[in-house]
DNA sequence: AATTTATTGTTATAATATAACATTATGTAA
DNA sequence: TTACATAATGTTATATTATAACAATAAATT
């Protein structure tokens, strides 16, 4: 079986509603949204999440508990992520740095650990809410 | 009323807990090891790790829904925050870099956002899962 | 002592996420 | 094209994480 590549029914209802969003997703807000196209249960929205995120069509907003889509270009970095988070409106932004992904790429730190991934939040005051 | 030094007593309680983990702590475990002391309901727990996580004497693990006592010294970085965790035994370690805490400090982004905090979380394997 | 503020106690409930198992669809290979 | 394997789906129940609402106590401030 060759890897995956188009989405399954569930995936692409889930994900083009997430994309369509102007601010990330919860998940049961996402099952709410997509009842009427016949998902019906938290666990068919996780499902099609946990694959979505495994592919890199979207990414998980920790902090949040919540889902925005990749807008890197069909994300090749689903392993080495940042966001801008506005505590105050609650936008948030995905980073595409050349400089911080190269900077933490090359991270290594003092116990010898060797990093296959990361996730990094920053927490501010967007330009609209200064 | 001055900036709270001391601990309280449910507060002092759940921290020497998390202090004395060898690893992170979900709230419902540790409400599991402090229920003989006296703290019955999880909102008593939640209360304490939230103070707890403000000044800076624990943080949360935001990828793994749970709590470690800081190490840098009384943390005044409770706003700066980075780990590393292991993917295979689950062990987390406070990064403290001040090369990378000043890369961080200093980054900027293209919208002009004002961070006042991030939370940095890489994942791998540590050297005896390796 | 009176007032304000922080902390605690308690019950109930909300929000987030997974277990377990049956079924259907899809890809691979004999 | 049939058999086999793998991935996705459907469904019910339940586990885990976190907060709302309100009453009572304790501690700091005036
Ligand atoms: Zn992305
Ligand atoms: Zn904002
Ligand atoms: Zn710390
Ligand atoms: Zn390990």
């Amino acid at each position: 079986m060759q890897k995956q590549t188009l989405l399954t029914k569930n995936q692409q209802i889930i994900f083009d509603l997430i994309d369509k969003s102007p601010e990330p997703m919860k998940a049961y807000s996402i099952l709410f949204n997509v009842q009427k196209k016949g998902i019906k249960a938290p666990l068919q929205v996780y499902r099609a999440l946990d694959k979505l995120v495994e592919i890199g069509k979207i990414h998980k907003i920790e902090s949040r508990n919540a889902f925005i889509a990749c807008h890197n270009s069909s994300c090749q970095v689903a392993k080495a992520t940042a966001f801008s988070i506005c505590e105050i409106c609650e936008k948030v932004t995905e980073i595409s740095s050349a400089g911080l992904s190269k900077y933490l790429a090359n991270f290594k730190d003092k116990d010898g650990m060797k990093y296959s991934k990361y996730n990094l939040e920053f927490f501010g005051l967007c330009k609209k809410c200064r």
